[in-house]
DNA sequence: AGACTGGTTGCACACGCGTGCAAAGCGCCG
DNA sequence: CGGCGCTTTGCACGCGTGTGCAACCAGTCT
């Protein structure tokens, strides 16, 4: 418990093995499960380290076994709350699975972002994970030449061999179309953002191509952030003339802008004259001045799915790559006329 | 531009010497900055190193000069607006100036933090930079034996020889209260949650000192999470009857909470019939729904504080530790009765 | 021409650790 | 008592890189 010298430098396997009188070679094997060291010996190694504050440098360590346990997490806009509950519950996962975290954050954009990953590969990590945002295919391949293993979350990449876990977002757009028509509306409007994510898109795609089958019109708004101003610009807009009755925002930061903007800025009552579905499921939508009907994407299960893969690359490198698609489950709040929590029909 | 080789593992630089037709010393040479290698040489090489996909090998490099470009952050309640923003915008300094981030992702307490570090120091880390949570002062002085700067945000430790970054979290409880007096109210409340964290203490001990010196009553509530439930939970139980009217949240999250609640499920109108304020200043109190008049930690002098400090302990370790202070200016927007943006008095 | 200078280059060692291999220790049985 | 098999131990090498030191080379001055 009590530390002795250190003081500036760290101590190594050697001074512990020369405290206890054995080899190096001993020391290293103490700390490595299932070698041959007899249980004397081992005694008098863990006493001598834990007297010195020995700890096994990690850097050399994964020298000689070629591989780090460190993972690389490629992140963008983690201000934004879905963004950072997905960190905040991979991380978790990461370190509970004795993982450590590299954290890449992209700030705002895919500018930089293979620079990021060609500064992370030096460090040999054992995966890469690229959270959201839109990295480059040629650096997708460069980590895959070199053995890394690349998960994405939230962007398919078609025709390249790397696992993959998404959320089932058109399901989530359609199922959004179904639960305006039901609510009764009969003019609709999407909401995006000017970024056109894998995500984002497959959302708003899916639900104008179901309103459109259902011959209901509906009016798009693409443009600006992803973000909560985005929200209120486009119900500042789309708003200033009175036919709209049901919106869905592919994102609840959007959706908690429209509402705001609707509510204050342009009168409307809702749901009464006008219903609104957001996407994601962010903790803020639960507010008590929003209540937001939304999809929620499933965390917990999406970190579940990359750990698995992350695991199952360590063991077998070359077994094929994954694609998993996990549905988005509706959360009925109260921002859609006539739906409270205990009636709903599919 | 186009890899040949490698396929599953990584290029070393005796690989690149050998394409090169040099010694590996070169190869060593003209990866590091003011070694002695000649311009055609280096032409040689770093035309090889791009054919092969060379990547200096981090782990290795650290081994030989004793210390990596690593920084360990510690954070807990990530999912936390304001705990996100810390993080995204420290990671954002740290790797535009060529460290890497490792995510300490302490989950909700102080519980295993100490195992997060030492797991971290095991990768002989720079600095370590303890971002909220408290750390045990044991694994403090574990790092600093080692020789590994420690820098804390928002937790200062007297007594201790660390480097402290910290807003002035009395400051702004004092600030508080002369705001809350000025609009007139005159029997105000604190809302804090049951963690008994240093920046919580600061802000509601000096609400309640000032407030006493000026001879106002101020009622107390100190109870579970630092979170929007604890502000609603807090709301509804002090404003069952109805004598307070001002009320000072320790932090923005329990405001909304805490406004949601007093305006919807206890019918109060703010700023009318009660004044709130809050702290952090996290991009949701400026959303329509609140318009919450608050402190702004500032978040970017904090973060460029830290940087400052790691940089000036990597270039000259022995420098006595540091302890920066920094102003919470208050935020003025509609949930205090008779102030505007533009008015305001000292 | 020879010495001297300044820039290059390669050798060899170090960093801290894991591990194959052979030697050594030990208990057991014939 | 000798031989056998199993466990433990230490040596030595390798992982990929940085770097001091000496050798080397080209160019210039005397």
């Amino acid at each position: 418990m009590s530390q002795e010298k250190a003081r500036g430098s760290f101590v190594t396997a050697a001074d512990v093995a020369e405290r206890a009188g054995v080899s190096r070679s001993a020391v290293s094997r103490t700390f490595t499960p299932g070698a041959s060291v007899s249980s004397a010996a081992r005694a008098k190694i863990l006493d001598a380290a834990g007297r010195l504050g020995y700890r096994v440098n990690r850097l050399a360590q994964s020298l000689t076994i070629a591989r780090s346990n460190i993972v690389g997490l490629v992140a963008a806009d983690l201000h934004q709350p879905f963004h950072s509950e997905c960190l905040a519950t991979l991380s978790a996962a990461l370190l509970a699975e004795g993982f450590q975290c590299m954290l890449l954050n992209a700030a705002n954009a895919q500018r930089d972002m293979s620079a990021l990953i060609e500064n992370v590969l030096e460090y040999r990590v054992a995966a890469i994970v690229v959270m959201n945002g839109t990295p480059p295919s040629r650096i997708v391949n460069e980590c895959l030449d070199n053995g890394v293993p690349v998960i994405l979350v939230n962007k398919p990449m078609p025709g390249f061999a790397v696992d993959t876990v998404v959320t089932d977002h058109a399901g989530g757009g359609r199922a959004a179309v179904e639960l305006l028509l039901a609510a009764g509306c009969r003019s609709l409007a999407v909401v995006s953002s000017g970024a056109r994510t894998a995500s984002l898109l497959g959302r708003l795609d899916a639900f104008r191509e179901c309103a459109a089958k259902a011959g209901v019109p509906v009016r798009i708004w693409q443009e600006g952030p992803t973000d909560y101003s985005t929200g209120r610009d486009a119900a500042l807009s789309m708003l200033a003339e009175g036919d709209i009755d049901g919106v869905f925002c592919v994102t609840d930061l959007i959706a908690l802008g429209f509402l705001d903007a609707a509510r204050l800025e342009r009168g409307r009552r809702v749901p009464d004259d006008l219903s609104v579905v957001g996407f994601d499921d962010i903790a803020q939508a639960a507010w008590g001045a929003y209540k937001l009907t939304t999809f929620r994407q499933p965390v917990r299960l999406l970190t579940d799915a990359v750990m698995r893969i992350i695991k199952q690359r360590g063991e077998l490198p070359g077994s094929p790559h994954t694609v998993v698609t996990l549905p988005a489950s509706p959360i009925i709040r109260a921002t859609v006329r006539g739906l409270a929590a205990s009636e709903r029909s599919s």
